[in-house]
DNA sequence: CCGGCGTACTTGAGAGTTCAACTACTGATC
DNA sequence: GATCAGTAGTTGAACTCTCAAGTACGCCGG
């Protein structure tokens, strides 16, 4: 447990201005998409998960699957989108364990509307900030440490 | 409001993997630190903080501002952690609004125990993960975009 | 010395997340 | 076809964070 592999104070400068990275660029998407869509940032993303599916229809533990979310999370956060009707549930015929969620029009056009904004606060507090070389960069970064973490 | 400059694709991609990147890492950091000490890792950099200032103690709005945290989020942060016996708080002689988070050495026993394992995740789910070069332009990038947004 | 504006918090309600049950069904085994 | 471990999903409580008010005090101009 216990360790001596303490952290440089180059990797310290690192690690913290990653942290104000993360909450930096999270937060103003969350602030951007909850005042224009009234959608936290994950549920904006299981909407367009939704939009992009066969039908605008994909099961509950795929969903959760893919957005590496636990099935409680996905059945609280589909309760929420169905009261506000971008989603309705559809039960499997196959397996009566089952159930779809399924994009409406109207949370198709939440996303047509919220869309644009999104795009352009990725870009002001991302791309707008890097140049090219340094967006390969992260990408490969970003890249090499979720398959760090997906290997064990 | 709505914009031309859509995502090209390589875009999307770099976007995609910090999104992944960052929840992969906050994850697991708030995993380790939720089950080896039973703290958020946000209360956690605040319980660090604290022992890094004068008398352990530094003022709430002082605190609020240097971790970009609302007062209303450190008023109920703090509460907790004078429950759990890891902070008190102590009137402001010289201003009666005014109050001190002190750290007790509870708080800093907790903050002991915590370490090891934290700078082992750190380690583990970033550094382990990057070239010393990587972590270079990591940094670099980390800081433009920080600073990218504080410039508004 | 007294309004009145700004500052330093606190409070309470609402929303999202986690965790630990719990229900209902499937599929394999005997 | 009865049993039983495993799978799909839901539920409720506890916790954190946000947002909007609210309280209490400092500081100033008249």
């Amino acid at each position: 447990m216990a360790t001596a592999r303490w952290l440089t104070e180059d990797e310290q400068q690192t690690w913290r201005a990653f942290v104000r990275m993360t909450h930096t660029v999270m937060g103003s998407l969350d602030r951007q998409l909850q005042r224009d869509a009234r959608l936290p940032h994950g549920y904006y993303v299981l909407l367009v998960k939704l939009s992009e599916a066969p039908d605008r229809s994909i099961r509950m533990t795929e969903l959760a699957e893919t957005l590496s979310w636990s099935q409680s999370r996905m059945s609280h956060a589909v309760d929420r989108l169905v009261k506000d009707g971008h989603v309705v549930r559809m039960p499997c015929p196959t397996d009566r364990r089952g159930s779809f969620a399924i994009l409406t029009d109207a949370g198709f056009e939440t996303l047509q509307r919220a869309a644009p904004g999104h795009v352009d606060e990725v870009r002001r507090t991302m791309f707008d900030n890097l140049t090219p070389t340094e967006q390969r960069q992260l990408r490969r970064i970003a890249e090499r440490i979720v398959a760090g973490a997906a290997e064990r």
